[in-house]
DNA sequence: TCAGGACCAGAACGATCATTCTACTTCAAC
DNA sequence: GTTGAAGTAGAATGATCGTTCTGGTCCTGA
């Protein structure tokens, strides 16, 4: 009954689990189309390219994050509170959801050209969770908040690829405890 | 002069340019061949498949590392003097020498599979960076030696990241401010 | 009623993929 | 002096790549 296109939909949440799943140029159109039971002209009416569906693919992601961390702003109220919330969050995400990597970081890895439009989405989602981060860490009335805010992207770019390769039982408590001594948080 | 013939090292060096730079499913055999100057059929001699080219690369690069460590652990005396040379090697390496990120996470997103070859060679990669870390951190007297090498190899995997997503300058200052305070080092 | 859009089914495009093959040259070793 | 390994050149394999096309079905709105 949904007046704006199942097709689409159908494609980009396949598009989601397989790319991420099983990496982007490693997976054809075919594919594609035959998991998620449409035809190849039907993918090509809703996404002009292949590559336009690994930016939307992208896209989706950060959508994602970015209505999470709305949510979360929104149910809380203390601000330190805020921030353990994004560290307990992130630790949760990292061992139940995304225990393939960072999709963000996968896929960059397989497209080297920075003014590619999948590279550029990937830029766009990295400035926004810095700066996210940076008013989080802000809010909490944190010193130094920018290098504080720049040391948990990196610490979260390391648990999303050390629980893939690691296992999240080494790594997510590493990232907690880590993460907490940066910002000056005591257990 | 070599005995050892130079078809076999023209084309592993040329696949560590080029599977670096570029990925490895994004980079065909036409490609790797033409590049290193050698037939089809050369390559077939010496590598039974690409895959196993994949693999030749990344064990590659483990041994140039070790070599690194092994080197590095010959021209220092001071344990606390060694792992303050790690981290400046780590910190050189990044902004020098591996700006397109980390060639093992780099693959690992590229093959899903974790019993592929070229993922076993990750895990034997990583699995000796971190006992090295190990034996480095506890011979500095620090420590819970295992939690700060464990904290020291997420750290290095987010230089590395970060060193390609958002450039070294911001990345390179804010990794070696952390890891010296997860390794108890005052500046 | 019928026009048009959304979708399906499936063939076809040229290009490229990894891999194998035949045929010829070069050179060192026995 | 000959055998054989190492290499070159390049065609050929069948599969799969991303993309386009033809033709038909279904459903909805005017």
């Amino acid at each position: 009954m949904p007046k704006e296109s199942t097709a689409r939909e159908r494609l980009l949440a396949t598009a989601g689990d397989i790319f991420y799943r099983e990496g982007i140029h490693a997976v054809g159109v075919d594919r594609l189309v035959s998991e998620a039971g449409v035809t190849r002209a039907t993918f090509y009416r809703y996404f002009p390219s292949k590559d336009e569906l690994v930016r939307a693919y992208l896209e989706s992601e950060d959508v994602a994050l970015r209505e999470l961390f709305a949510s979360a702003g929104a149910a809380v109220d203390d601000p330190a509170e805020l921030l353990e919330l994004v560290l307990q969050g992130i630790a949760a995400d990292v061992s139940q959801h995304h225990t393939r990597g960072c999709p963000f970081i996968n896929a960059a890895a397989e497209f080297p050209d920075a003014a590619h439009p999948v590279r550029v989405a990937v830029r766009t989602h990295r400035d926004w969770f810095e700066a996210t981060l940076v008013e989080v860490v802000k809010a909490a009335g944190i010193a130094a908040p920018e290098s504080v805010a720049h040391s948990l992207v990196l610490l979260r770019d390391a648990a999303l690829v050390g629980s893939y390769l690691d296992g999240p039982d080494v790594v997510v408590p590493s990232f907690v405890e880590t993460a907490r001594t940066v910002a000056g948080i005591s257990a």
